[in-house]
Parts: structure tokens; sequence; C-alpha cells
DNA sequence: CACGCATCTTGGACGCCGTCTAATATTCGA
DNA sequence: TCGAATATTAGACGGCGTCCAAGATGCGTG
């Protein structure tokens, strides 16, 4: 890694850090992106140079992060059922999200406009998945393969939604399981 | 009706086509919500008196067709399964966006902050199918009932991925009808 | 009709976001 | 060591969304 390379992840992660510190105590609208910038060290331009938007700040992953999931999902086996691989490749993504989601949704609680951002820690990751299936179910019935990819992101979100102010993020994910196990088996009679 | 209400609602209208005609012509970005203001003759401050911003005014329902889905809604048998009225009430929302869902999809192909935007025709929608939904099934298993919604709205939104750009708006309905039976039947093995 | 009241509209100002440019600083490769 | 590539910065700009106080317009009552 040069240190050039080296430089920018301390700089993102030193904006990052600077802003997620800031929201918590204030509150996300009541932190201009200037005084985000000023308690980086860094100047206004350069915030924008790393995160596209203010609300990024706050959805984006680390880059190191996304090495990760890219190799979780080629570990996959090649013979797997996509949606079995789905499962495994969401709940392995989740888990590692226990240490920020639990901020990102106190901070979404306390912010309308953070919350109606249709941004998400999935937006990466989401992109990065959607390849990873393209490329998996080449020259199958691709809307059948965006149709459970786009499951699987849902039983995430409904056990995002359904995710209570005080249980702890282990009630999530037990949710998230089971979520994805009944929309893996087909919709229940209610 | 009022004159009062009946002047609110012709306000409504005057924006939205003089916003959409604009945006139609130029583009989203290239039309400043000014304009908009001025083209349907009334202040900037008006516009944002109708439109909480100037995404809404492509996304948002005439006030009228709420009043429509709302008694689509309720008119669903109360013993009828929910995923079956799910599917129904998702089926006739989307017929009747027929003549507007062509022309907010090329504005979306054109803009890419459009694009990204959170925003969707579902907003105000999905908010008043989570009420009904949430009503409809009070006593029982909570989350359950909250997916089956989610997933319905994930067959839309599948739907509405997959449809391509010369496609008339009757492949995106076939492929909404066929993406809710899918789902209704379970994951398929790909 | 006349009046006071509620509601809607309007101009103007404000803070902030996100973009851009031109100049400067820093790192890289040779 | 030096030129090329890349990062940072200040500053300016247009536009969005919010706010307020003043004026206009429709409403129910006497």
């Amino acid at each position: 890694m040069n240190l050039r390379e080296r430089k920018k992840l301390e700089a993102w992660r030193a904006i990052r850090a600077a802003a997620l510190r800031l929201f918590d105590e204030r509150g996300f609208e009541s932190v201009s992106v200037e005084q985000i910038a000023a308690a980086a060290n860094v100047s206004r331009a350069t915030f924008f140079n790393y995160f596209a938007s203010k609300e990024a700040v706050v959805f984006d992953q680390d880059p190191q992060e996304r090495e990760n999931w890219q190799a979780m999902m080629n570990a996959r086996p090649a013979d797997e059922p996509l949606w079995d691989s789905l499962t495994a490749i969401m709940m392995a993504f989740n888990e590692r999200l226990a240490d920020r989601m639990p901020l990102q949704r106190r901070l979404k609680a306390r912010s309308p406009a953070l919350a109606q951002s249709t941004q998400d820690f999935g937006e990466q990751f989401s992109s990065d998945l959607r390849d990873w299936v393209m490329t998996r179910t080449r020259g199958q019935d691709e809307m059948t393969a965006l149709l459970q990819m786009n499951l699987a992101r849902t039983a995430a979100a409904t056990a995002y939604q359904a995710w209570q102010a005080d249980e702890p993020f282990d009630a999530y994910l037990r949710r998230l399981q089971r979520c994805l196990q009944q929309v893996g088996a087909g919709v229940a009679t209610i």
C-alpha cells in the first residue's frame, strides 16, 4: 500500500469518525459539512472529495470492508442454489454491521431527514451484490435472479423495520434469519 | 367542495403540469423551482406550500387519486388471504399509473439525481398500504404481515427494474403479475 | 351587505449543500 | 532530483428549502 493510499484511507476514516461523533452529539441536521471538515482538519472541498453527500458519510462503508464482502461473495460454491447463497451472504454481511448499525439507527430516529433519505447501508453492497448475481446467473432467467436478490434485500429491510428501539442487535439478526426463511418457503397464509 | 378547495386543487395541478412539461422539455436538473413557479403563475414560496421538494412534484400523486386507492383497499373482503389482497391492490394501483409512469421513467433515465432519489410513486401509497395492512392484520403476527407487504412492493420494484427502455407499459404490468405469482409460490431454484 | 376571522399567497432574506475552477502542495516514478 | 500525476485548498456560485411579516382572498356571522 502506497503512502498515498494509506493517507487516503486515513483521511477517509478521520472524516467519518469526526462526522459520526458530531452527529451523535448534536444530531445530523445540526452539524454542517463545514464543521465536520474543521473537526477532521480538512477543507470543505476535501470532504466532498471523499463523500458524495452529507448523508453518504453515515451510510458509506469503510473501503476495506468492500473487499471483505466481495471475497465472501466469490467464495460461495458455484453449484449452490442462488437463494442459499443469497441468504448466507446477507446474513454474513449484516453480522459485520454489529457496531455501526445501532449508531446509524439512533441517528435516523432523531433525524427525519436522514430517515427519509433513500440511502442505505446497502447502497454500495447492493451494487456489488447485483453484479455478483448477474455473473453468477448468466444466461438464466434474468428477472427471477433479480427478484431473488431483491427478496433477500426485502428480508433485511423488513427485519430492520421490525427492530424495536430497545432491542439488542441480536434481535435484529434473528429476525433477519426468520424473514429469509419465510421468504424462501413461500408466502404464508394470513 | 369549497371555492377554496377547488382553487387549491387547481393550483396543485397547475404547478405539477407546468413542472412536468418543463422537465420533459429540458430535463429535471435544468429546471429550477423558480422557473416552475413562474410557469405556473405562482410564487416560489407557494410551490413549497404544495410540494415538499422539487422531487415531490414528480412523484406525488394527485390528491384525488388517494381516495381511489383507499377505497380500493377497504373494498377487499375481510376474509381474503392477505397475500391475495396485496396482489390485487398492487396490480390495480399500478394499472392506474399507465399514463404517468412512462414520463416519470423517461425523466429518471435522463437525470441521475432523480433516479437516485429515494422517493417513489409508492411513497404516499406505501404509507397508506402500511396502515391498511396493520389494521387488517391486527393481533396477528406483525412481522409476517410487514414482510408480505414489503414482498409485494419488491415485486413491483423488480418488475420496474426489468422494464426495458423500448417496451410498452403493458410489458411492465405483465412482469409485475409474474413477479407477484413467483413470490407467492416461494423462491424458485436457480 | 359588512365585518372580523381564518387561510393562502407573496417577496425577501437566510443558511446550507453540492459543484466548479484555478492555484498550491504532496507524492510518485524514473 | 526533477517532472508528472494526484490531492488539497480557498473562494465563488447557483440552487434548494425554511422562515417571517405583510398583504390578499375566501369564509361564516350578525
